[in-house]
DNA sequence: TTATTAGTCTAGTATTTCTATAGACTAATA
DNA sequence: TATTAGTCTATAGAAATACTAGACTAATAA
């Protein structure tokens, strides 16, 4: 299950990506529409923004914009920002590995294996979805 | 990520699927062998009792088995048992579905429509796994 | 220059879930 | 009846989740 953080998150780029037209979009004006706890959007908005996903303005006529091209932000992508792993365990994920403490041996783990079938076809299509799929769906 | 009860279940059940012979597999060799903490695993065994996957017998010669072919587990089912619903988010779960508070309308919702995709894609693999295949891995 | 708007940042907290552990009890067998 | 092995209740520490409060800073426009 993702966490409503990634939900909030999620339904947050997709709002900006169907509404960014010249100006950013209002934090406001998302956590109203989509009924995400505001302080909780803002916490939100702004980690996407460290992450390089999300640029923002201040002021008036300020808010939150795209900095890539929706075709170019994959689901995985933005899976693993907010939420953390795909993986289903830590010992075959690629971008957040590590070892199993009891795991004498990773090669001859059966679960090691089949967990690692399941990681690559989760990935093979949350790796071909943009954001921009997302926001046409 | 599954929790590590959910990784201690599976592993105990690979365990025990490799090794049913005639007689029952005793909680601390599995736990001795695969290095689960005993008491934790017992109460996942217990629970695996209770949703019909595994059976028991106490006393001497007694353990836990299993009560169906191998082939006949899926694992989807048993990641269901374990670790509650396969789907990313509760508005898409075929098990253990429930509506967002927030949306609107789920049919309108572009996360529903994706999380529905990567359901499917993820079941079509878990239910054509068996306990078997996992065993032989 | 100052009022207003709107994002930033530091804390902190309540709740829930996870990961166990303790210990008394019950059933089966030799 | 002693031993073995699963059952049940209950609890507790740690970590993650889901927020909220409030002061601060930057940008714009009158």
């Amino acid at each position: 299950m993702l966490s409503k953080k990634t939900k909030y998150g999620l339904k947050a780029l997709i709002y900006i990506a169907k509404h960014s037209g010249t100006e950013p979009v209002l934090i406001s004006e998302i956590s109203d529409n989509e009924r995400i706890p505001k302080k909780f959007l803002e916490a939100i908005l702004l980690d996407l923004k460290k992450h390089g996903i999300l640029g923002s303005k201040k002021g008036k006529g300020g808010g939150y914009y795209l900095l890539k091209d929706p075709n170019e932000i994959t689901a995985a992508t933005l899976i693993r920002v907010l939420d953390g792993p795909l993986a289903m365990l830590p010992c075959v994920s690629l971008n957040y590995y590590e070892k199993c403490d009891d795991c004498p041996d990773e090669a001859k783990c059966n679960l090691n294996k089949f967990m690692a079938q399941v990681r690559d076809n989760t990935l093979s299509l949350l790796q071909q979805k943009s954001l921009y799929d997302l926001a046409k769906l």
